[in-house]
DNA sequence: CCCGGTCTTAAGGAGTTCTTGACGTTCCCT
DNA sequence: AGGGAACGTCAAGAACTCCTTAAGACCGGG
């Protein structure tokens, strides 16, 4: 399974967090500082970084940059309290999520398990093209027919995962899971409101559909027009 | 047999369901409170959880969004009295069923294993064939002779469930429990209703039968055509 | 600090789908 | 053949889902 290391001066936490996600079967290694753990980063390459705040040999912000400087493994931050200042600027700087202390090792696996879904669906694949539609994920950019789409995130994330399962029906209550992760949805409506300005953009209404089909009392679905 | 976990405060409750359960062949566990059900969850990996609102440290919508955001488990909710709302909303976060307290172990265990059954079912994503008829599950999609069919979601349901079941009899009440997901209540006629609306779109009428033959007293089986 | 773009929420209205009850027909059993 | 139960169909209203618009919240940049 996946690669994690943690990076906590407290031996306690070390201790605790590393056997409780090698129990649930991750590759586990822990360092006690800043400098062993970015040792750590280079000689074991993991997929997942955790990173403890509040080090005692460099602040959270300095070594979180320092990563980034070599590489783009997803970092999970563990912050002291709801310090909403720093868990701000951390994730400003670059982390990928936060737990707050003091966590549950369930919870920070959530997170774990979060993160390399993203990334691994990330992974840049040939753009996929549905009909007229062109969805260029790694450029984040989607055509129709040539022309470029003028999409906000959100309409692109909502159009990539229709495109992604072409064909296929997908729930709103998916929809919501995959595409409005942070923090734990939201309401279906959204959902309607979204595709509303999806069919705009691709110049077509519920009513004369082109793309985008709902499928009453189910969900909706991409498909090439014919 | 299918693994289960409860997660319920009520001592009570919770030794009674447990026992309950665990008598009718299933592998149980229990958590008393939302932080050791989600550890609980990740663990012990259940195929279904059953879920009581209420609890003293975590709302259960909160709960259900954490639950949903590690894993897609089925979730069935347990509320006390008929608080509406909330099931509602409970439902609308990714519930997949509930019950109304106070309920009965055997009420429970139908609940559950028509959600089992339900899930079992995601994975044949192959679509199903009988003479003419084509029914595609993931695209929600049925022809006939290679012309679609518009049919409502009950209609689809209704079709699938019998096309699942080609040449076997299928009673009505089976066909409440599984379409319509009331194992109890429900009247037959409705189902009555449906059949002959799916008969009119597939050509066919109850006296000059093709697919859909009436078993009369038992109940309906779809077969090919000869 | 304001501004533009984006997202969320609320609400109305339109359209679809479901349920119910009635009534006629068919079937089975005696 | 007759009676009763089960079934088939119709129509109408209830219930539900969906679409769209508009208004405010939020966020980052100028």
């Amino acid at each position: 399974m996946a690669k994690v290391i943690i990076i906590e001066d407290d031996v306690e936490i070390r201790r605790l967090v590393a056997e409780g996600l090698a129990d649930k079967g991750y590759d586990v290694d822990s360092a006690a500082s800043a400098m062993e753990g970015l040792e750590m980063l280079v000689s074991v390459r993991p997929e997942v970084v955790v990173l403890d705040l509040g080090l005692p040999d460099l602040d959270g912000g300095e070594l979180l940059r320092m990563v980034r400087s070599i590489s783009d493994v997803p970092v999970i931050v563990a912050t002291a309290r709801d310090d909403e200042d720093s868990v701000v600027a951390m994730l400003d700087v670059g982390a990928d999520d936060y737990v707050v202390k003091p966590f549950s090792v369930a919870q920070l696996e959530a997170r774990i398990r979060a993160v390399l879904r993203r990334v691994g669906r990330e992974g840049h694949r040939a753009p996929i093209e549905v009909g007229g539609l062109r969805i260029d994920t790694a450029a984040r950019e989607a055509t129709l027919d040539g022309e470029p789409l003028d999409l906000t995130p959100k309409e692109f994330d909502l159009l990539r995962l229709l495109a992604e399962r072409a064909g296929e029906v997908v729930s709103k209550r998916e929809i919501l899971a995959e595409v409005w992760r942070e923090p734990y949805g939201g309401s279906e409506r959204t959902v309607d409101v979204h595709l509303s300005w999806l069919r705009k953009k691709l110049g077509e209404t519920a009513q004369r559909p082109r793309y985008l089909h709902t499928v009453h009392g189910v969900g909706v679905k991409l498909v090439a027009p014919r």
